[in-house]
DNA sequence: AAATACAGTGTACACATGTACGCTTAAATT
DNA sequence: AATTTAAGCGTACATGTGTACACTGTATTT
């Protein structure tokens, strides 16, 4: 019952996991990786992939999942910080950015598969970002008194921004450049903050004028 | 010298050219098309590809070009529709929106090499959306007077925001999604301009005070 | 009119891919 | 202790791939 048996088997399923993970890069997208290639790298004979998966799809959905995974760390980790107080819009980026650092290529495979080939991956993909998108709409709406809807729109154009400052992040090695990057994404950010601020605030004024 | 000859070539090269645009979809990416099928849509044997291209990646980066001009031809026609007058941010997303609908492949093409996974067409797909960008920022300073570093913060944003909502766009059928999509992309990009606005203002009073 | 260049063809090859199938070996169940 | 289950292996095969090479026929040049 202890199931040294199943035991084993987690720790190979990882195994691939891992090695599709770490075949990653730059210049290699999970859809361009073979089983074979995936199998090799993790040690083990093409056909036991089939032990695990029945599909390099079903592998490919379980890395978009440990992805969200990531994020939602990101996302806690952002809010420890800022409770400790400072910009809020300063520490989260700051904060995607470690991320991006440190996690790039499973940021790689979400910037890729969400406008990628299989609508299986495109749709696991959006619903991961989505409910980010969610946590911080919720956060917006509670934090600044924000109308419900700019509070999404808010997030959701906070998001875009963020992630396509993140993608462009991958791509440059200079450090002095990447900080450049970040104090722009700030300012972008802080732009919305302030139109979303400012329509919500004229929502509310019509409303009451009723 | 009239050029039988090169005439005719010219015209099988574009047969692989569309043949190549028109196997794009949702479902299939340029880098999943194999020399041999865009051969063989083009009505060509798969060694005749070599008389008009050294490479698959030399077809893809001839189809970024065209997918610039494209965009390019986008800008002239806003352009055009704003001149007749109205809101310079609703024009530029409706028009932005027609070309998602009658260009997507073109469009998915540039979305997906953004991120995608050769050095050379990342940096073709960037340049040309960097062009992009700085016409929109030429534009913003000069037709609303901002301070440089602002409009390029502003016009970058902006892009980031109305590509991703056409990327969305690619995915929804419904016409009245489609128009809640273009009506929220308008507010964000009009959060943006406010944001812009204000920050562009506050610095040139900064240098006034000296 | 003769010679040349060259777009397009067909054959051929080495290679990588996914996966079907039967085997082995050790854990789990009876 | 005997039986069953299942993870992992090795072999094998059909299929798709890029491309080398020798060819044909015709527009172009000489």
């Amino acid at each position: 019952m202890s199931g040294v048996r199943a035991q084993q088997k987690e720790k190979t399923r990882r195994l691939l996991i891992d090695a599709a993970l770490s075949q990653l890069s730059a210049e290699r997208s999970f859809s361009s990786l073979s089983l074979r290639e995936v199998a090799k790298e993790a040690g083990l004979a093409p056909t036991s992939f089939y032990r695990h998966f029945t599909d390099m799809d079903e592998l490919g959905l379980t890395l978009v999942d440990e992805a969200g995974l990531t994020l939602r760390q990101l996302m806690r980790q952002a809010r420890q910080r800022i409770a400790k107080g400072g910009s809020v819009i300063q520490i989260s980026v700051e904060t995607f950015m470690e991320l991006i650092e440190s996690n790039g290529n499973v940021f790689r495979l979400l910037l890729r598969e969400r406008s990628g080939t299989s609508a299986a991956f495109r749709a696991a993909v959006i619903r991961e970002i989505r409910y980010f998108t969610m946590e911080l709409r919720d956060y917006l709406q509670q934090a600044n008194d924000l109308d419900a809807e700019v509070a999404f729109m808010q997030a959701n154009a906070a998001v875009t921004i963020v992630f396509s400052a993140g993608s462009d992040a991958l791509d440059i090695d200079d450090k002095y450049e990447r900080e450049l990057l970040s104090k722009q994404t700030i300012q972008q950010l802080r732009f919305i903050a302030r139109g979303a601020a400012e329509l919500s605030a004229r929502r509310k004024a019509a409303r009451n004028a009723k």
